[in-house]
DNA sequence: CACTATATTCAACAAGTGTTGAATTTGCAA
DNA sequence: TTGCAAATTCAACACTTGTTGAATATAGTG
């Protein structure tokens, strides 16, 4: 039962230190780090400046702390997602199925928290700077998993081929979770950038035979 | 002839109101239009705080004046390279080839400049602040003139499938414009993030076949 | 040369920044 | 209750921010 810090609903009973770590998740998703004052935090949170401070430290912990919250439990998933069906003979399908889980949690939770979270990972994807700082300490494992896990479904692929892919995968799941609001504007809304639904149900089919096409 | 602002190439003997635009470029490109001051384009581009104010008027003005730049150019060229194969029956591969030209544009120059430029269209294109305000009044009418021309060669696509689908390449074209080095690191070296030969050459059939599954 | 418009520098402003230390309140155990 | 540690507020600090107006330099024209 968590809550949106900058909606005014009144479930105000949880922690201040949790509502700072939701402010800041939403704002640092919609406009970046440098983007958002902790003021603007604070004041999100109904909180004074000086606490989060107290809580969290300096501003870059307080970053640190709001991506790392969920992070890991996202890696944890995927990895069970993984070896759950490792026995059973995969296919490309089910593999890219298991990368886009991301997708399909906030999908389920319907969660605005987690809503926001994958918005605040793509602006990590996307950003040269924090990619390089906050990528690698957590997905990295997980990412080689599942390079291997293509291998064995696509043995003729060579090693460049399979990574120029995945990246093209990691793209279009980048774009999707960051809910620009473009598919909206471009297809006079037929399309929502929040249907995380249809969105995941698409992509499974289109990266799988781009994938097979070039690796195959 | 341009030159990279930051770098100290002894070619100084530019304008320095476009050394400001360059400097501008490269560094709103790698940290975002809140994360550089105009102080710090100022002493990347060997000039006075106060000169950008009298060129370019307000910081949001000069981050305008950086990202229309090279965007007309940019959208005009995509046009030119659509009407020029018109008469001929197009394929799905060479629409898509037209849309990824800035990838071929980059890669032809070899300029610096047009390199700092797509990454900073890669942060436009993924932030939901930006997207909204600045990719609509420029790059609109070729999306739909590109989503006119798949519909030829897909005569069996619904609007909506044809939307996500578009969606999904223009996260790869992103994720690729913003050369986050991630590819690098996660391939150890045997990718490139600024390979966009490679990236160009791999990515036309990986969404072409994509789309044929999708919409096909 | 003088004249003028443009380009560039200098110094400074008001507002906002992250951060801190001390004071105050709160919650909870003894 | 009292005592104590955690949580929270208050006020302020040193510093940086974007922006501006006046002063100076530069370049081109008559």
């Amino acid at each position: 039962m968590t809550k949106t810090a900058a909606s005014e609903n009144n479930l105000k009973e949880i922690n201040k230190k949790d509502r700072i770590l939701d402010a800041a998740e939403e704002l640092f998703a919609q406009h970046g780090y440098d983007g958002v004052t902790i003021r603007q935090i604070a004041k999100a949170a109904e909180v004074d400046v000086a606490l989060a401070n107290y809580h969290f430290g300096k501003k870059l912990d307080l970053f640190h702390a709001v991506f790392d919250r969920r992070a890991q439990l996202l890696s944890d998933t995927r990895r069970q997602l993984l070896l759950s069906e490792q026995d059973a003979p995969q296919t490309l399908e089910q593999i890219i199925e298991a990368f886009l889980l991301p997708l399909k949690m906030a999908q389920q939770t319907g969660d605005a928290g987690w809503r926001n979270y994958l918005a605040l990972l793509a602006y990590v994807m996307t950003s040269p700077v924090w990619n390089k700082i906050m990528m690698d300490k957590v997905f990295d494992k997980r990412v080689h998993e599942f390079i291997e896990a293509l291998k064995n479904v696509l043995p003729n692929a060579n090693e460049e081929k399979l990574h120029w892919c995945y990246h093209y995968m990691s793209g279009a799941l980048a774009l999707t979770l960051a809910q620009t609001g473009r598919i909206d504007r471009l297809s006079m809304g037929k399309c929502e950038s929040t249907d995380f639904d249809t969105a995941y149900k698409l992509m499974v089919p289109f990266l799988a035979e781009g994938f097979r096409k070039v690796c195959g």
